[in-house]
RNA sequence: GCAGGGGUGGCCCAGCUUGGUCAAAGGCGCUAGGUUGAGGUCCUAGUCUCGUAGGAGUCCGUGAGUUCAAAUCUCACCCCCUGCACCA
């Protein structure tokens, strides 16, 4: 289809304001969203897959006499609008390239650097691709997380979250820029310029007290094992620096002082050489032994304290590090203390392998990997690993007041121990180095009275535990693991400090609302925003009071808004609400639609809960990778932008391409050969619903299998779009309705009245997910815009058994000729011209259904039975000769077959009508039809005992 | 490691919840015939193996099990993908 025909009919259901949401009391509804996109650049033809689902179910609901919201918003907030902008202010040739492409004027660029202008940008430029896909958003609803009224709605939000005690104060550790602030370090790398990749360290910093009353910070992964700890380690010739935090006085290494200041407050102090510490004593917290210090050159100052604990006896760095001390100061240091065992679980081979030999654990797996010295670090690193993991998983601590205990539960309530009562610390660092896009290198600091959002609180999870039991999700799996989701779910910090785009908290000045804590509600906020949008509520009326009343019916309302205004927003709220669906990719599993379930829990009364989500997967590039935005551009359009897609395929192709090339729910490997082929089957389908409209007359039985059929697939249709189930929604509607026509024709069909009603009951049906080629069709008969019109119920055509019957009897009929006819073509002997027909007795129908009763009994079949049961149907007496054979004969047939085929009332008289149907498929000169009872028919190879009831038997010659 | 998803015929991808009607839909590719000046489009048929009659064999990651019957249920194993935290 032509661009230029696709806008005429954007233009046409503009102009009957189709997208409008109207609410009728007592009608049906169906309101969904898409969760809305962040503006990130342009998009490419993978992006719109949610809307294709969207639109097409709204469609749906509105043809079948619903009415219908489909709201459309973007979420500006956050980072990626700020630095799509600075992209802009920098001249980045790719997106300068994309705004040349799109006819930005150059005045309109130079405002781009903006980012609340790019994020404004993008959204229009958003609207205007939706538009070019045929979905029918609602435009009165269309908000960004920036606008004024949006931020009025997220302050009621918070306030309202503050009254219920959903947000909470604390202090947390997260990755700051010291000059730009926070960053994001993840793999995308949208703040960084290096270490995206970088992991999480958390070490416990564990106090070890110097009997001058300073204290040694060792760092360690491994808390558990403070009690086996022998001696601690210093680099040689490493340097100390006094860290004070109150009262105390920590030493250890410069890099670690620096982190601990950054997590911990506090100010450094004097250095102090680790030389003059070699030889003194500590004390082992919790354990309370004394131990002594010593130097090790595998001790790295840079990493964690700079002050390792040695437990030689779990820990095979430190059991080589010993080996290498001189005899005399390691026995000084006394025997290491084993204080893990194994659990009674059993081992995987390369586990077991740790266990075997002499000596202490430690030991055993330096053993296990040859016995490194200290140079070898890679050997050192691979038993550290191996052990490491092995106790994780298997240890269990041998110490009193442990005994028994799983080192991954000890570990826990150690670090939690040391942290409380012996001043220990959590310590955070970077497993490489990460460096801000401004070169700056990033820290982990704490930030302190940071808003939190309380998911942890274990009756809040209830509740949206309770919320996730009554949820439909699409694919039914995403229940459990929304389970799970929810039971990880921890708390949330909801502020950011910086230049990102949001809301201002509203409860402390220079904060903003994080952008995902920003669009947890939104779907209830879409209601209001079109009363702003007609002008009937300003922004200053947007009050807590206001949202109060309109969202949760509390209280008289806002006394500046007017009574009724208000009465009415609420009810338009309440008819809206719940909503029926949130259709979102499966990036948002996690975060997103949990966050929705937990403030809809806590925010919307219990029969305004969300109904529905529906998670779908991404288009892809080859090689299977999601393809962002940027990414997208950068490829030289492996994916094609959408508006080249919409040039080369128009909408409708996309639109079928994104609902029958796969399920839902899984990625797709973006194909232009295979929306190639959707373009075709568009065509297809276009002309085989024109060519049905004919002055013809069909053969009346064919016409009524015909309309009983499409009773059959208007039905199921149905049911497909009420189950969101798309794709098979798509594959009836564009694979076996245009197979059906075919057939149709194929049997001595013809266009006329029943091709007609057919085609356009079918037309209206194309209309949710083809909409544009739907209104091509209809166009000629005038009356009026698919998209409006009513669908037809399936009880509008007549059912038919008997002609059902009929027509698959023959496709069976058809099926065994096919088949002995292919077996015998690599034969020399020449085609057949003559087949003739022999239609099974009677009696034998009779005697099937027996067998049947007796397979459905569990019992094998009895030809003794049925002899007996012969007996009281004289009728068939004549047959007692034949009954044995016969039943021996079809019994392996019986039990695999399942019910008995399809058979007309009259298999003679199906058969001959279909007679000459079959000579024109085989290329016969001659289909003869007998009753196997007849007289004498040509049989000259007594092929008419095989024929079976529906299943007539031949000879060909 | 934890959690989730997946491994189907040359390729992509349905089916698996509710076992039989599944040698397994659809698309792509390929083959033959028709249409066509040729090619493409389009239409028809075919596309695991064997088979001088509608049949048989084998097949849905591997192995075992349940069952009259398994792509579908159970168990074990192998391999691949995704997420693991404040990032949209």
């Amino acid at each position: 289809m032509s661009g230029a025909r696709d806008a005429h009919w954007q233009a046409a259901w503009a102009a009957a304001d189709l997208a409008r949401a109207r609410s009728v009391p007592g009608r049906r509804k169906f309101f969904a969203v898409v969760a809305y996109p962040g503006t990130s650049g342009f998009l490419h033809v993978g992006h719109l897959r949610g809307y294709a689902y969207a639109d097409a179910l709204h469609r749906y609901h509105r043809m079948n006499g619903a009415q219908v919201f489909l709201p459309f918003g973007i979420h500006a907030s956050g980072l990626p609008a700020v630095t799509w902008a600075q992209k802009v202010r920098e001249g980045d040739p790719t997106i300068l390239a994309q705004l040349a492409d799109h006819g930005v004027p150059p005045e309109t660029i130079a405002g781009l650097g903006e980012p609340e202008a790019a994020a404004r940008f993008l959204g229009h430029e958003y609207q205007r691709v939706l538009g070019r896909l045929g979905i029918l958003f609602d435009p009165a609803s269309y908000v960004t997380t920036i606008d004024d009224d949006y931020r009025a709605f997220i302050r009621w939000q918070f306030t309202a979250l503050r009254e219920i005690g959903a947000l909470v104060q604390g202090s947390y550790l997260t990755a700051v820029c010291p000059v730009c602030g926070p960053v994001a370090v993840d793999p995308s790398e949208t703040d960084l310029s290096a270490g995206g990749d970088a992991e999480t360290i958390r070490f416990t910093a564990v106090p070890f007290p110097l009997d001058d009353g300073r204290i040694l910070l060792a760092a360690t992964l491994r808390p558990e094992t403070v009690f086996g700890v022998t001696n601690l380690w210093l680099a040689p010739g490493g340097r100390l620096v006094a860290w004070h935090l109150g009262e105390r006085t920590y030493l250890l290494a410069p890099d670690g002082a620096e982190r601990m200041v950054e997590q911990h407050g506090g100010h450094l102090g004097h250095e102090v050489a680790a030389a003059d510490l070699l030889g003194r004593t500590v004390r082992v917290p919790l354990a309370e032994h004394v131990v002594p210090i010593r130097a090790s050159p595998l001790v790295d100052p840079a990493l964690g304290t700079g002050v390792v604990m040695s437990v030689p006896a779990h820990a095979p760095a430190d059991a080589a590090a010993l080996r290498s001390l001189p005899a005399h100061e390691r026995e000084a240091l006394g025997a290491p203390r084993v204080i893990l065992g194994l659990g009674p679980e059993a081992l995987s081979a390369t586990e077991e392998a740790l266990t075997r030999g002499d000596g202490t654990p430690a030991e055993r797996a330096l053993g296990a990997v040859g016995d490194p010295g200290l140079e070898d670090r890679a050997a050192l690193d691979e038993a550290t690993e191996r052990l490491y993991r092995l106790e994780l998983l298997h240890g269990r601590l041998q110490v009193p007041g442990f005994e028994g205990v799983p080192v991954r539960e000890a570990r826990e309530t150690i670090a939690a121990d040391l942290r409380a009562r012996h001043g220990g610390f959590e310590l955070q660092e970077f497993s490489k180095p990460v460096v801000c896009r401004n070169g700056h290198r990033v820290v982990i600091r704490r930030v302190p009275n940071q808003w939190f959002l309380h998911y942890a609180d274990p009756a809040w999870k209830a509740a949206t535990h309770r919320r996730v039991d009554r949820l439909a999700t699409f694919p039914p799996e995403y229940r459990s693991e929304l389970h799970a989701i929810v039971d990880w779910f921890a708390d949330r910090p909801c502020t950011r400090r910086g230049r990102w785009l949001g809301t201002p908290f509203p409860f402390e000045p220079g904060w903003v609302v994080e952008p995902i804590a920003d669009s947890t509600f939104y779907m209830a906020y879409f209601v209001v925003r079109r009363f702003v949008r007609d002008g009937r509520l300003r922004t200053e009326d947007l009050t807590p009071a206001f949202f109060d009343r309109v969202f949760r019916g509390n209280g008289p309302g806002e006394p500046r808004v007017a009574d009724a205004l208000q009465a009415e927003i609420r009810r338009e709220f309440q008819y809206w609400y719940p909503l029926d669906l949130n259709i979102g990719g499966k990036e948002h599993k996690r975060v997103h639609f949990p966050v929705f379930l937990f403030t809809h829990a806590v925010l919307a009364e219990e029969a305004l809960q969300p109904a529905g989500i529906l998670v779908h997967g991404w288009i892809t590039g080859p090689s299977g990778e999601k393809l962002s935005k940027k990414e997208t551009a950068a490829k030289g359009g492996r994916i094609p932008p959408i508006d080249d897609g919409l040039e080369r395929w128009g909408a409708d192709a996309l639109r079928l391409y994104y609902l029958l090339a796969v399920s839902p729910a899984q990625d797709l490997e973006f194909d232009p050969a295979a929306v190639d082929a959707a373009a075709d089957r568009i065509a297809d389908v276009a002309r085989l619903a024109r060519e049905a409209i004919g002055g013809g007359d069909g053969p009346p039985e064919l016409d009524a299998w015909l309309l009983a059929r499409t009773r059959e697939w208007v039905d199921r249709a149905h049911r497909a779009f009420a189950t969101n189930d798309l794709r098979r929604a798509a594959e009836l509607l564009y694979v076996e309705v245009p197979a059906l026509l075919r057939r149709y024709y194929a049997r001595g069909g013809v266009p006329g009245a029943a091709t007609e009603r057919l085609a356009r009951a079918w037309t209206r049906f194309l209309a949710p997910i083809t909409p544009h080629t739907a209104e091509e069709i209809a166009a000629p008969w005038g009356e009026g815009l698919v998209a409006a019109a009513a669908l037809p119920t399936a009880e509008a055509f007549p059912a038919s058994p008997e002609a059902e019957a009929r027509e698959a009897y023959l496709e069976g009929v058809e099926a065994d000729l096919r088949a002995v006819l292919r077996a015998g073509e690599g034969r020399a002997a020449a085609a057949p011209t003559r087949v003739f027909f022999y239609v099974a007795a009677p009696w034998k129908k009779v005697v099937e259904g027996w067998a049947r009763e007796q397979i459905a009994r569990g019992e094998g079949i009895g030809i003794r039975e049925a002899m007996a049961r012969l007996g009281s149907h004289p009728e068939l007496a004549a047959h007692r000769g034949e009954l044995p054979r016969y039943l021996e004969r079809v019994a392996g047939a019986l039990r695999t077959e399942g019910g008995p085929g399809p058979a007309p009332s009259d298999e003679v008289d199906a058969l001959r009508a279909g007679a000459g149907y079959l000579a024109r498929r085989f290329a016969l000169t001659e289909v003869a039809v007998h009753p196997e009872a007849e007289a004498e028919p040509f049989d000259p190879k007594g092929r008419r005992e095989r024929a079976r009831p529906g299943r007539p038997a031949f000879y060909f010659f």
